[in-house]
DNA sequence: CAATAATGATTTATTGATAAATAAATGGAT
DNA sequence: ATCCATTTATTTATCAATAAATCATTATTG
């Protein structure tokens, strides 16, 4: 159950989930098409048969993951007192279960190729919109800026795992008292 | 003032800052060694004259940057309730001041070049144990916890930079309350 | 039912570009 | 004539991307 090159899922799949966890770990430019292609069992140019470009591959993994995380934050359901709090836990889930994609998104921002950037830049965006309105809805006070905290916390976590740091900070302990 | 390819700096200074900019602006892969040396006015190969190898010229402006940063922390002085807002303010008086070298770090964290991260690890480490370090010296209680959301903050300062995302975080207008 | 055509999946072979790094040469100032 | 700064010329490697060939499987016809 730990997905791992199964059988059932398309090639273009197994592609994306293979790029995702290279792209995480060794980031855009140092990820070649043909390691993507080796960790499949495919031949490099048979990638560009599902995608048109490492661009591209490299956009549709970003967004797979960018939905994943968009659609956690909207599942959430919980009294205000305890919203944040919560969907700091749909966060750490997520990272738990997804955490290539998840590293891969925190650092996306920092890819200078154009089309990333402005990718990037714009479902950032959409999560931080998505974050203050439901801390609005829920009538807590400073939505935007508890959005902004929330986010600053997800990026350190981000941080603290990449560059195993975890005193950084603590989620992995208390996981009630945080966000 | 502005500093500006000064014919008093070194060649070697020189490199530097030219490398800082680049680096900040395109990343480690995407800028080359040709374009740094292009950009000083010097050939290509003029470069590994002074410094071993990219990586090795790289470090060098991850290591002047992080010393910034470092001082800059370490010399503020304020009451403790104003000590975390201040150390803030210096932040943000050195992204003003120094604009290409703090965002190098605060995205150096995403390179996976093996040295870079190690030394990026290396150097959050001393970044947080001295914020922490004046957090505690100043009496604040959970002086850890204070550090890592001031980290978190700086990250995010440096996403909304980079993606020109300015209302992510509004440090810009209020000064004051942030931090 | 066998022979064959058509279709999709995948590979082999190759190209063209870019970039880091090295070595050797030049030129001017002591 | 030597030394430092700097350049020209070249090497070597790596990749993304394309094109053409092959293999396997299913559908079609005689």
């Amino acid at each position: 159950m730990t997905s791992k090159d199964d059988a059932s899922l398309s090639r273009k799949e197994q592609i994306l989930d293979a790029a995702a966890a290279l792209f995480a770990e060794k980031g855009y430019y140092k990820t070649t098409t043909a390691e993507v292609a080796r960790s499949v069992g495919v031949t490099q140019p048979y990638v560009f048969h599902f995608f048109t470009s490492k661009e591209s591959l490299y956009l549709a993994v970003l967004e797979r993951a960018h939905l994943r995380i968009l659609d956690a934050f909207t599942t959430v359901n919980a009294p205000p007192e305890q919203l944040a709090e919560r969907m700091g836990k749909a966060f750490v889930e997520l990272l738990l279960s997804h955490r290539d994609e998840i590293l891969l998104v925190m650092m996306s921002y920092t890819t200078p190729e154009p089309a990333v950037r402005a990718r990037t830049r714009q479902e950032f965006d959409i999560i931080y919109e998505r974050v203050k309105l439901r801390f609005e809805q829920a009538g807590l006070p400073d939505a935007a800026d508890k959005a902004s905290v929330f986010i600053g916390h997800g990026l350190l976590i981000a941080m603290s795992e990449t560059l195993d740091l975890p005193h950084l900070c603590r989620w992995r302990d208390k996981p009630s008292t945080k966000f």
